[in-house]
DNA sequence: TGGAAAATGTTTTTATGTAAACTAAATTCT
DNA sequence: AGAATTTAGTTTACATAAAAACATTTTCCA
């Protein structure tokens, strides 16, 4: 079975070379593959990644300012900048400046903001659990220590 | 020291809640700093991760389908044909299309494609060092084990 | 003090990536 | 054989993200 004509080139193999070893690589396939996940599960609910998690640490943190979130996300400002105002029109969030540093926004949910991080947490939740796919719990564990130790994030 | 105004909130800590038992953050996050990183180093010679990563692959593997490419690498197909394109034009890649199945094309490098892989050879597998950051050999294998795992790619 | 430098966001312009509809070629199914 | 389906890639129109220049406020320090 699966004998190639002559001349031909097998479809299903590719060789990646070095690049099999390159931590970055790796990194990329496994987010583009988990950003799928994400919208094949959680799109239909008007979910995505990105703004959630804004919502989500804006929930978590209140107060804080905009530029830190966004650097903390790694968001561009001048994304930040964009989906903030989105999360504003959509009366998620509020702006506040502060009287001591007029230049800096905080950031805080509306109660409009928490009803709807709290409606979607469940889903959100369950998805991280399926997105460990055939990892087993040890297997998780280890790996997830180990994008804390590479990002810098712990678990807290 | 560190002591905070009342009523102000701590900038340097912020909570993230169960979102630090995502894998698909903290891939995100991940995956983010890698690409800092890369163009750190590799902005000023011209490399682009998803241009380069492509050039190298088809220069592993020659003849193979552009769509083949494009699946593996999780760049989308009407993305793919204008990164060939642009690796057309840019005198680096030959596109072939056979007789028997004159529907798909088939890529392989041009002698300047190989030359150009070839010279950015070497910065690119030492950024692959420099990613591995502060991990240990031992972590390093067991991270790229466990991506390996959840993204289905073996190291070969 | 007061002017230079730094910090914080925003705006505008440009590049990058995606979705959906489309063309063309090959395959399947009576 | 010939219509219907599938496969491969392209095109166009749109969405997303990034860089660069900018405006404003604060800090620094000579």
């Amino acid at each position: 079975m699966n004998v190639q004509p002559v001349g031909a080139v097998d479809e299903d193999t590719i060789r990646f070379g070095e690049l099999g070893q390159s931590v970055g690589f790796l990194l990329r396939i496994a987010q583009l593959q988990s950003f799928d996940l994400f919208f094949q599960r959680l799109a239909s609910q008007g979910l995505k990644p990105g703004e959630f998690t804004v919502l989500w640490v804006v929930g978590l943190n209140p107060g804080l300012r905009q530029g830190t979130i966004a650097a903390r996300l790694r968001i561009k400002p001048a994304h930040m900048t964009k989906l903030v105002h989105r999360m504003v029109e959509a009366g998620y969030v509020q702006r506040n400046v502060l009287d001591h540093d007029r230049r800096s926004v905080r950031l805080s949910l509306t109660d409009k903001g928490e009803a709807f991080v709290q409606s979607h947490k469940q889903a959100f939740l369950e998805f991280h659990q399926a997105e460990r796919l055939n990892l087993t719990d040890a297997e998780f564990a280890t790996l997830m220590q180990l994008l804390g130790k590479l990002t810098g994030i712990d678990d807290t």
